[in-house]
DNA sequence: GAGATGTACCCAATCGATTGGCCGACTGAA
DNA sequence: TTCAGTCGGCCAATCGATTGGGTACATCTC
């Protein structure tokens, strides 16, 4: 029924050594030996032979076949929340990137953040046989890890790190930082932060660097006025409409650890008649494409997200090597635009009524 | 040197056999025949005991092996211009859910909309043995699928599609329809059209489907409204700067094929002293998440993209299977918003301008 | 000239799963 | 008693590549 399928049927080295007449042993050697003079495995000239052939039939060697015998795939599995979040999406173009690079292929799937999902999805990759893991979605008090090392599988983490684990990340909590410096060199005193999901570390990092560096500042930020939410525009919004219910007055400026959801609460603030870099102050974090082009450009922490996934992928290497390696972090960059410009401040109707 | 690696190495049909002391082909036999009485594999008693076994020790057959074997891989391959666009992504969400349903894994790579890439990843895709292909990146004058079919490799299109191949996609020209008979009903008869990519069919039909919509209506587009540009914010942004440099007066309103397109052209209307949904009338496409969150809400053409996505790996399938198959066109619906509002229209300054 | 050392290859097992054939045992009918 | 027809399974080839272990012959050494 299904015999041949596919038309011309890849060369295989067999077809290579019945045509030049020596043994498919010969020929696997030759197109081995990287060394131009093979170690032993045939003459100059045959090997130049062979060579010659592999080229013009343009072999390419079975890559079942290959991975069944030496138990290597050249594979690597990715996991992420959604690829539909433009930051895990850019992360894993450098990890794609990165993986060509070395010959290596990837598979990417979705776990949308559930536990359930993660271990499904993680298996799934393990049956295909990766020869290594990228995780982009690890929760904070997730038992995979742990798992996953026990069984002794290789792989490292990305976007957000969990302490005892390799990971490639930004340096979240310089870049809280950097945003808290940001405001409060701006003049602001009172912030709403907008935290992302308790379980992942980028929030929880950025908005304890932001908390910490208020505080060493002389400003304790109270609990409620630190809001999670997702990681998107519509928890944004929602988290932007908590801001403007909040008690004791709505705060001057706010700090959210995604470009998305601060583009949510911007559409809030708006909504509600106030006009962003002029009577509230609003600082992301990503500096996605979307903040420059905005149309109230958007004050970013810019992380350097292909940089992350391509260093994930160096990191894997090194996994798979057999070496210890520990977390790598990126340091940010602050980004200022319009929605938290000088200007607005100076002229900050929000400011004074705050 | 690296021989035992992965510490539990996984069990096979041969440790299974050699449990329950039988032959290995029985084995397989009983975990294949799928009808509870298998067909003359085994006993029914014989059959309980491999499959109780199988559980037992979690088996899960070696995927290269089985490869190797039937010559499938379960596998395909996905080519996108790239992840980081939020309509590829999220079409990229749908193969992967409907492609894991069936117990298939996909691939992804970006090919930048580069036709030496779009070669190139084709060709690696082909390499690891994918049973098909979905490309999101066709070119309107692209070689390549014409190579791809004569080479008898079973794919199908997405997102854009090509005259003759089959191909899951939005009704992209009555997309264009849509937006034109909205603009027209809110009163508008000029118009700058961001028409995106002139190799895409996405811009090209959903500006053809507008240009052809008002010519039926009584007004033909000048050729230099229609203004080129790529699919992203930046690209939007330099298309509405030279909207507004356009000789005969800035038209009263713009089409972007694109959602991000729009967005950048909003940004330069602002930064030109003109307020969006007022003083001029912004239509995007795809209703990606972010439309109806942005300070101004985007009106757009909502395309089912996750749908496209998942029919894509439906066509795909009957393709493999050796049916013919032709294009599948999802249709489109309008999801108005204050960006093109008809209270805008009414107080419009531009209109009456224009 | 015996032994040592290389050179240039070939043999065959192996990875794990699949599958067309075949075979022995048993059943039932002629 | 015999022959055909299941039933229940086993055998062995096969997919394509890799690799430890030869072997045959040539050359070199003392």
């Amino acid at each position: 029924m299904n015999r041949p399928r596919k038309g011309p049927a890849a060369v295989t080295l067999k077809d290579l050594a019945a045509e030049l007449g020596i043994h498919v042993s010969t020929v696997s050697r030759v197109l081995h030996s990287d060394t131009d003079e093979a170690r032993g495995a045939a003459s100059p000239e045959t090997a130049r032979r062979v060579r010659e052939l592999a080229e013009r039939r343009s072999y390419s060697p079975d890559p079942h076949a290959t991975s069944l015998r030496t138990r290597k795939t050249r594979s690597i599995g990715v996991i992420v929340p959604r690829l539909s979040d433009l930051v895990l999406a850019t992360m894993y173009e450098g990890v794609e990137e990165a993986a060509a690079e070395s010959d290596y292929s990837t598979f990417v799937m979705n776990s949308h953040d559930r536990l359930d999902e993660q271990r499904v999805k993680t298996e799934i990759m393990l049956k295909r046989r990766v020869d290594g893991l990228i995780l982009g979605d690890v929760h904070a008090d997730s038992a995979l890890v742990r798992d996953l090392a026990s069984r002794q599988v290789p792989f490292v983490l990305m976007n957000r790190r969990h302490p005892g684990f390799p990971s490639s990340t930004c340096d979240d909590t310089a870049g809280g930082r950097l945003a808290a410096d940001h405001l409060w060199s701006m003049g602001h005193r009172s912030v709403g932060i907008i935290a992302g999901e308790p379980y992942a570390s980028t929030g929880l990092d950025r908005t304890s660097g932001f908390v910490e560096r208020w505080r060493e500042l002389g400003v304790e930020i109270p609990q409620s006025h630190i809001l999670p939410s997702p990681f998107d525009t519509a928890g944004g919004r929602r988290g932007g409409e908590e801001i403007l219910r909040l008690g004791g007055g709505v705060p001057t400026s706010v700090f959210a650890v995604n470009d998305f959801a601060a583009i949510g609460a911007m559409g809030a603030f708006r909504a509600a008649g106030l006009t962003v870099g002029h009577d509230i102050a609003v600082v992301g974090f990503n500096d996605t494409s979307l903040a420059a082009q905005l149309p109230i450009p958007l004050t970013s922490v810019r992380s350097p997200m292909l940089e992350i996934g391509r260093a994930a992928v160096g990191l894997l290497h090194r996994v798979m090597a057999g070496e210890d390696v520990e977390a790598l972090r990126f340091q940010p960059e602050l980004a200022v635009r319009e929605s938290s410009a000088p200007g607005a401040v100076e002229s900050g109707r929000a400011l004074r009524a705050g």
